[in-house]
DNA sequence: GTCTATAGAATGATAGAC
DNA sequence: GTCTATCATTCTATAGAC
């Protein structure tokens, strides 16, 4: 197997114009040609609606009109399509928090910031982040997706930080759990993906407002 | 839309409907034996831990310390084990919660009557319960597992009319969105089985209790 | 109730022609 | 960039011996 790091450890450098003279392997992302990267939003589909181990690379080149050999052509493998689906998503969702959490607003306006952003990608990314949800445990094993659990642990040393500066600062209660709090509001905005519909009664941004709402000052009458 | 019609001919007999006794596989019409109950529990594990359709029958005959070949002295299929699995915990479950419904407290306290039965079956049903997270998309279209989408329908339900009635009585705030606010409950419930180890800093009442007081009151201090 | 043995289908992936 | 053709594996499931 090739044991060609996609993601090798720090920032990756989008260097260059589109000359393309530097022209990656098949399986890396990066300098993508439109072609490579309609067959990822296809894949991304079918990723999204069956499972990652339920869709066949037939399935894939069937929605595409191409035949399974052919996506070889563009992909190493199938491992490879979906590591391409997750780390475009990565890498853009933890670029915004970070540019949340640098600017150093107060607790609450930090906790808020991060909340819209992620109810933001539900539309962009809405196959990426189901996939994520759904196949979690089956590839969060696998060296190659090794940057899954980091950018987790990333993410959850944000939040807890966030809310527990909060608490010190008296604006959130003290008598919750920031660690447990912080798992409730990711979980719950991501799993949202199920049933979110784009063009449905509430846009991405609505349901971000009224889940802040709720979060800060719950449903009862006060 | 792929056809996954893997049963060859033959009629589909759905007998036993609702509320009857359930149908056994073969080998052990009426009861359910020991062997196959450590079975069906050995495949939970398996299919909890790496899901539904990456979990092979050799792995649970393996698991077992048998061939993959004898599972079919107990089973008719993969299929029909994790029917088994689901099944018996959505009986509990439905059950359980129509109980809450019935005794027709006010909606603040039904309410919480269900979250603490959700929480509360975190323990005894995890692996049910991450199998219905990670695998509903696969197996909701099947028509073996239509009980899973009327179920689901039953439940939503429940939890709308009680929140509107607590919205009509003035309990709950009046400008949150039923069904949202349900599905956002449901979500941050079951998503818990991802992080919830038995044994932990907080057992599942102690977690259901700071959820309801996140829910009722928010995390802003007041 | 388990094993031996295997059918029959599907899968991920490859090589080379065009 | 796609197709033809196919390999090696793996999968669910079956039949019959013990």
């Amino acid at each position: 197997m090739t044991t060609t790091s996609t993601n090798s450890g720090g920032p990756k450098a989008r260097t260059g114009g589109e000359g393309g003279a530097r022209r990656r392997g098949k399986g890396s992302p990066g300098l993508a040609s439109e072609r490579r990267e309609h067959l990822v939003r296809l894949a991304a589909e079918l990723f999204a609606e069956k499972g990652f181990q339920a869709t066949t690379v037939r399935n894939i080149a069937d929605e595409a009109g191409i035949l399974s050999g052919s996506l070889y052509h563009h992909f190493d493998s199938k491992e490879s399509i979906v590591d391409e689906i997750l780390s475009g998503f990565f890498e853009e969702i933890m670029s915004a928090y970070r540019a949340v959490i640098d600017e150093g607003k107060e607790p609450r306006e930090t906790i808020a910031g991060l909340v819209r952003i992620a109810f933001g990608t539900l539309e962009p990314h809405r196959a990426a982040i189901t996939v994520m949800q759904n196949d979690w445990n089956y590839l969060k094993d696998m060296e190659r997706f090794a940057y899954l659990t980091r950018a987790e642990d990333e993410v959850e040393k944000m939040w807890v930080s966030t809310i527990k500066a909060g608490q010190e600062q008296d604006v959130f209660r003290p008598d919750i759990d920031p660690k447990l709090t912080y798992r409730m509001i990711r979980d719950t905005v991501w799993v949202a993906v199920r049933w979110f519909k784009p063009g449905g009664r509430l846009n991405p941004q609505g349901l971000a407002e009224h889940y802040l709402k709720v979060m800060f000052d719950g449903i009862n009458t006060h």
